[in-house]
DNA sequence: ATGGTTGGTAGCCAA
């Protein structure tokens, strides 16, 4: 089962992006981040006429999430679990069949960007970090093969950076956000891109300022954490970066991971 | 150190 996440930035800007890619990459599991649209909104169908089932999660303007998947699914959670009050579209969360029937859950998020750092906003990055590890804790109790997809905005190490001191004064790369990144590792979590290598230099996100993909001034903040059964199952991961140099590119490009 | 770009919405905000 090939299962991605990538942050489209603007569903209806990159429609004909996504569909190309859909085609190419041909995905079983697709998490999408930052739709900036309403469910109503989402444009379904052409993606539906590649064969993929569409859940959403949407909000006016900002956020949302999206999951498709070529198999009719299960929606298990449309918020993260821990704050009625928190209105803003982040999470959904599915339960997606295998060829052979075996269920892969899959959580998709789109974590809290928290720039700038000594604000509430910052605070919110970190208030959700904590609701994310308290649902992933009990996502382990279940023994199932999870994903947890998504935009984590979090720069894991310097080695996740082409200049890790340009980002010391960020929000992404705040000691605070990379433990309770690293937290998740530690409760059995593994980053599927670092359990296939240790090399520097891969990067998912590149600025749409300064001339940053052509500098390969990047970052790798797109992340697939796998649950002890899942990771069990992992057979690659790939980022594609092609997609980055592609017509009207979102700024983040495509990770996907192959799970036998 | 600053300014650079994009999407969605509305007369700027978030990234």
């Amino acid at each position: 089962m090939r299962v991605a996440s990538w942050n489209i930035n603007g569903v209806k800007a990159r429609i004909e992006a996504l569909v190309d890619w859909l085609g190419r990459a041909q995905p079983d599991v697709a998490c999408l981040q930052e739709i900036k649209s309403v469910d109503e909104g989402f444009p379904a169908a052409p993606i539906e006429a590649l064969g993929y089932n569409v859940a959403t999660v949407g909000q006016k303007g900002f956020n949302g999430v999206a999951i498709l998947a070529k198999r009719p699914f299960e929606v298990t959670e449309r918020a993260l679990p821990g704050d009625p009050d928190d209105a803003q579209a982040r999470y959904i969360e599915a339960v997606v069949p295998g060829e052979d029937g075996r269920a892969v859950r899959i959580g998709n998020l789109y974590l809290p960007n928290g720039n700038p750092i000594g604000t509430d906003k910052f605070a919110y990055k970190l208030a959700w970090m904590a609701r994310l590890a308290a649902h992933a804790r009990g996502l382990l109790a279940l023994e199932e093969p999870v994903v947890l997809a998504g935009d984590y905005n979090v720069i894991p190490e310097p080695r996740d950076a082409k200049r890790p001191e340009a980002w010391v004064g960020d929000a992404l790369f705040q000691p605070e956000s990379r433990g309770a990144f690293a937290a998740l590792a530690h409760l059995g979590y593994t980053d599927a891109l670092r359990a296939v290598t240790d090399a520097a230099g891969l990067y998912t996100f590149w600025d749409y300022q300064a001339g940053a993909f052509q500098k390969d001034d990047g970052i790798r903040i797109d992340h697939l954490m796998l649950s002890p059964q899942a990771a069990d199952r992992l057979v690659s991961v790939r980022i594609d970066r092609a997609v980055r140099a592609g017509d009207k590119p979102s700024d983040h490009v495509p990770i996907i991971a192959e799970l036998a």
